[in-house]
DNA sequence: GGATACTAGTCTCAATATGCAACCATCTCA
DNA sequence: TGAGATGGTTGCATATTGAGACTAGTATCC
């Protein structure tokens, strides 16, 4: 688990393995304990708790997880009464979400906790840099995320 | 798969993890396909390049994986003919490990290889700013590595 | 009023990953 | 010689995941 070597010299994508590795399982199962929840329901929770009668389909499309995936956590979600759904009066395919009562509290608990961990992980970093890293990592993040750069990778094989 | 949102305020955990996510699925899968290689797997074959002769014990203190799956690492390295093993002298339980010339040629694609992809995944980042996403990450990940950090972690939770 | 095609969401199944712990062989040291 | 450590492997049990089949409901078109 632990990583001796200085991993001086090594690529961005094995440092960035590296601390998401190491910072998300660590957090992961300190959400778990303290909610019930494991980070991904989370988001989830947040989602749904953030627009209200929002729909399995939106979800989907605003988490981009797998179909099968996010029905899982939904039900996991319901099955933990964090929140309930109603069917759509106009289409009886479609039910909306909504928070329950507990939903919303663990979104509190679930919000101060991750308050309190982000301290934590960037404890040895100054707001400056905090604000740098961030500024950097969601450019990356947009970048990763986009067309363009699958498209690249491709180019980049196909050669 | 793609994300749409713009997770602007989102956590530093959550874009970390985006960001390691999206680039290292992606690469791997690639890897694979040009060296018949995972990543992990070429992480070892490069640790046994660079030392040759060096043991299961001593990849095992390096890389920080269990056990099981290190050993299932090296075996599948000696079945696809990237390395080979020669029972030490001294210790009939201790064999060292070196790298076929396969094992060589298969490094050597792979770092080309992996010095293409980090250009395209830094792309929209200028030279200063790879530098300092760099430092940046190696302070975060020595700390999250660190046991000061899950202490931190157990006392924030504990209390 | 079908027939057809489509969408929402669920569920099953099979593949893969992973860790634990038991295990064998060998070595060390008393 | 025997007890315990060390090197390394393997079996097993479990979790995770994606693909695709499937149910149920809707829309369209004739």
């Amino acid at each position: 688990m632990l990583e001796k070597k200085t991993f001086q010299n090594e690529r961005l994508t094995y440092r960035l393995d590296i601390v998401a590795q190491e910072a998300i399982r660590a957090n992961d199962a300190i959400f778990l304990r303290e909610t019930g929840c494991r980070i991904r329901e989370l988001r989830v929770l947040r989602l749904v708790d953030d627009s209200p009668g929002t729909t399995f389909a939106e979800i989907l499309k605003s988490t981009g997880l797998e179909r099968s995936l996010t029905s899982r956590i939904i039900q996991s979600l319901l099955g933990a009464d964090l929140i309930y759904r109603e069917n759509s009066p106009e289409d009886a395919r479609v039910f909306f979400l909504q928070t329950t009562e507990k939903g919303k509290q663990v979104r509190r608990i679930a919000r101060d906790l991750s308050d309190r961990l982000e301290v934590i992980l960037t404890e040895p970093l100054s707001a400056d840099e905090m604000a740098q890293l961030n500024g950097l990592l969601l450019r990356l993040g947009r970048w990763v995320t986009s067309p363009e750069y699958k498209e690249s990778l491709q180019d980049a094989c196909a050669k």
